[in-house]
DNA sequence: GAGCACTGC
């Protein structure tokens, strides 16, 4: 018994000599109950500690709750060197039957122990243990509220893939009735023991368990050090680390499956370049559930818990631990806004730009700032990943990095293009899909590329009635349509395995290009053609037009085919409409988006001069311009063009300007303070306003009648909201939950952001000044908010219908049929003379959208009179 | 009386 108690000490011993190697002196562990708190108080008042002992201990008592399974088999079977010590002392035929039995067991279980860290020391050092396995994963329990797997959509499901895995680690520890304990760090409060089966069962079971544990893990272990070595990437890591080291700024072209997203970052670090914790080395991913799910398996990899040394960081989720992560996964986006607190990113040794040929609009001014501290901090490195096409153009930007090539793994997928032109791509693509479909053997899915949900459902329908027409003369297919906008259940459907004897066929927009994957796709069918949303600075509209893809998307649509065999793709258009008229890459996001947000945000950073910023494609003069000009009318600019004190509030909010500003105004200004939780809960609906509705003909039956889009949005919250946030509600009037619970996220956060600039305690002296607003004055109050922020966003009514006045008035412009207002006019017969817009889109016709009706002119000059006093 | 690709803080 106290030979048992002493094995135990000594295990401690080594367990914290191993993790603090500088406080050897201070050790001790002791099993203690998870949830007794007189224990953990007791560890507390231990007034003999140093006083960073509570903080020492607190990292401990983080590390050993993150110890699994075979942490504690691997401390178990540590006991054995000490029972060896036993056997030489008192000879072995002098210990019990129990005892040998014991002794022999613990052998074997250390030698696996040993195999397993043979394995380790192959690719990586100094990892703590954990495990991973995916049946646990599938049995543990979904948290409660939410409907199982099956029914929500791949995002979700990657969600919760990432993440539960870090819950239920949390929560257990998986041996058999050793769930009951954890290690503390404690150099005063010793146990005694008084049983030894409470510390360790001895049990036959436990130990056949822990051996059987055992080589699941070293089986396990072996196939991902095996997987990690048949990457193409790993050939080159000793010279891409070399490459590193020679040189600040690396382009590194990787191909699909090549490994380099989840492999370089796993090197810098096996490379030293976290200096034991003191660095760490991020990776940009340009949208969130890709940063999630690398995440996820490069933890898996390194064999850490997910939030610990590996993390991710996107907005509404910050799986990282302070001085404990050491590899970053994160969105560009965030990655941008940490600029603003942390200008030299001085908390990075190595930052790595993923799919930066993406050309997002973060990725772009982040290379710009990059570019710009990279001389003063010369510790730093810079990797940027980019597809073939463009790497020259990286590597010129920055002073001609080296380029290196890592080669892709993917089947070969052969390429068909037509003879002649299609006149109609649409009758083009449901021939073509026939064709595959009958001359294919099974199976093998196909997937179409079109251009947007109209299209999508078109086509549907029409290759539905060919199919019914055809009946028995061909096999059956299953249409799945996706696109970003499909409420989550049927998204889902995408992923369902195609059973025997049928072929699915997918119709997608370019969501399948770069954002999910999907399996058994072996035929792409490609027109060619996208919509590409682009701003027009002159007229502050946008425009909605199909455009012919770019080379650069057209061969990553083919790729799409060779992921999983061998593949064809077929293109609607020539081949030498491919190398003569195409262009070679997408239009990168800077060149087509309203920059005001990007503007302040350079100019709250100090980048006084927009024209010098370095930049791979620099926007128009003209676009920076209207930029400047709106800033200005919003005061975010002084008339110098320096930023202002609530520029730099504004900068504060994760939103465009325009919106910052008018959530200031409705907090701060006293002509329309007083309605910031309407407005918050406004803006964060407008956010999403594309998605909220299930289909667009809802919208004016949702709830009673409201004035404006504005206060109709309001409304749908709140009545939502007082529901209990219910799925249920959202359900009965067809409104995507989903879309809702985000909305409810960014409300959060911008109100969060409000309380931390002090606008909330503001906008409570006004209401306590006027506790009992009617409701018509807030809603006046609101509108009066939203034209401080969009001054330029105004229609007037007159002979031929609206026009928009301000700056660039004069444009005829239309009320969009989704509108509320839209129905308003027409079952009142009395137009408003004023419109507020949110913003104005060229389809069809020009279209405002999201209206807001002003009811008083004079409001104009009142609230923006440097703006409407100048007209003339 | 239209019909909005896709991201991100």
């Amino acid at each position: 018994m106290s030979e048992q108690h002493k094995v135990l000490e000594g295990v401690g011993k080594r367990r914290v000599k191993r993790t603090f190697e500088d406080d050897s002196d201070t050790e001790s562990n002791r099993p203690s109950d998870n949830n007794d708190a007189s224990v953990n108080e007791r560890d507390a008042q231990s007034d003999s500690t140093p006083a960073n002992m509570n903080e020492l201990r607190k990292l401990a008592r983080q590390k050993y709750l993150d110890k699994r399974e075979l942490e504690v088999m691997a401390l178990a079977s540590r006991d054995l060197e000490l029972l060896e010590e036993d056997v030489k002392k008192y000879g072995w035929d002098n210990l019990s039957t129990r005892e040998q039995e014991e002794i022999n067991i613990k052998r074997q279980a250390i030698q696996l122990v040993k195999d397993r860290r043979e394995l380790e020391a192959g690719s990586r050092k100094g990892y703590h243990i954990i495990d991973r396995k995916e049946d646990s994963l599938q049995n543990a329990e979904i948290k409660q509220g939410e409907p199982a797997g099956k029914e929500r959509g791949w995002e979700d499901q990657q969600l919760e893939y990432s993440v539960r895995a870090q819950d239920y680690n949390d929560k257990k520890i998986f041996v058999q009735g050793s769930d009951k304990y954890e290690f503390v760090l404690d150099d005063n409060a010793k146990v005694k023991f008084t049983d030894e089966e409470e510390i360790l069962p001895g049990k036959r079971e436990y130990q056949k368990e822990l051996v059987a544990n055992l080589e699941t893990e070293v089986k396990r272990l072996e196939t991902i050090a095996e997987t990690r070595k048949s990457l193409p990437v790993y050939k080159y890591r000793d010279e891409l680390l070399k490459a590193v080291r020679d040189h600040q700024v690396l382009i590194v072209v990787g191909e699909t499956g090549s490994g380099k997203t989840t492999q370089l970052p796993q090197y810098l670090v096996e490379d030293g370049y976290t200096a034991g914790g003191k660095f760490m080395v991020a990776c940009t991913q340009p949208r969130r559930v890709a940063a999630m799910s690398v995440a996820s398996r490069v933890s898996d990899e390194m064999e850490v818990v997910l939030g610990k040394e590996v993390g991710y960081q996107i907005r509404f989720d910050d799986k990282t631990t302070r001085d404990v992560t050491i590899l970053k996964y994160m969105t560009d986006g965030m990655l941008l806004r940490e600029f603003l607190t942390d200008p030299e990113l001085s908390r990075y040794s190595c930052i790595m730009i993923d799919e930066a040929h993406e050309r997002t609009m973060a990725t772009d001014i982040l290379l710009g700032l990059l570019k710009d501290i990279l001389p003063h901090r010369k510790d730093l490195k810079l990797l940027i990943s980019s597809a073939t096409m463009n790497a020259s153009k990286f590597s010129a930007f920055f002073y001609d990095a080296p380029v290196f090539n890592i080669p892709g793994r993917r089947f070969p997928v052969d390429i068909h293009y037509t003879l002649q032109p299609e006149a109609n791509y649409l009758h083009a693509t449901v021939t073509t899909v026939f064709q595959i479909h009958s001359a294919m053997p099974l199976p093998g899915d196909i997937l179409v590329f079109l251009t947007g949900q109209d299209e999508i459902e078109n086509v549907r329908e029409t290759m539905e009635e060919i199919a019914f027409k055809l009946g028995k003369s061909i096999k059956p297919i299953i249409i799945t349509p996706i696109y970003s906008n499909l409420p989550q259940q049927q998204q889902s459907m995408i992923f369902e395995p195609t059973p025997a004897g049928v072929r699915k066929i997918v119709l997608a927009t370019n969501i399948a290009e770069t954002s999910l994957t999907i399996d058994g796709i072996k035929y792409v069918v490609d027109p060619g053609f996208v919509k590409e949303n682009s701003y027009v600075p002159q007229t502050g509209m946008s425009q909605l037009l199909t455009v012919p893809c770019s080379k650069a998307s057209v061969d990553q649509r083919a790729g799409r085919a060779g992921r999983v065999g061998p593949g064809k793709c077929f293109r609607l258009f020539t081949k030498w409409s491919y190398h003569n008229e195409l262009d070679d890459l997408p239009k990168p996001e800077i060149l087509r988006t309203n920059l005001s947000q990007v503007v302040l945000l350079l100019l709250s950073m100090g980048v006084t001069d927009l024209l010098k910023f370095p930049m791979l494609d620099k926007p128009s003069i003209a676009n920076i311009g209207r930029s400047l000009e709106q800033l200005y009318v919003m005061g975010a600019l002084n008339s110098k063009g320096s930023i202002t004190k609530l520029g730099r509030i504004m900068c504060e909010f994760p939103c465009e300007p325009e919106f910052a500003k008018v959530i200031h105004s409705s907090a701060a200004n006293e002509k329309c303070n007083g309605v910031l939780e309407e407005v918050t809960t406004i803006l964060a609906m407008l956010f999403e306003a594309a998605s909220i509705f299930a289909t667009g003909k809802e919208r004016k039956a949702v709830l009673g009648q409201m004035n404006s889009d504005h206060m109709l949005y309001l409304e749908i919250y709140n009545t939502w909201a007082n529901n209990g946030y219910r799925r249920s509600w959202c359900q009965d009037h067809h409104i995507q939950h989903k879309t809702m619970a985000r909305v409810r996220n960014i409300r959060d956060q911008l109100w969060r952001c409000s309380e931390k600039l002090g606008l909330v305690a503001l906008n409570q002296l006004q209401i306590k000044k006027d506790p009992n607003m009617s409701q018509s004055i807030k809603e006046q109050r609101i509108m009066r908010s939203f034209i401080t922020g969009f001054p330029a966003n105004i229609a007037k009514l007159t002979s031929k219908g609206y026009q928009t006045i301000g700056r660039n008035g004069g444009m005829a412009v239309h009320i969009h049929p989704t509108s509320i207002v839209f129905s308003l006019t027409r079952e009142t017969g009395k137009p408003f003379k004023y419109l507020l817009y949110q913003q104005l889109m060229l389809t069809s016709k020009e279209f405002m959208r999201d209206c807001m009706p002003i009811p008083n002119e004079a409001w104009l000059h009142e609230m923006v009179p440097h703006y409407y006093n100048n007209l003339g």
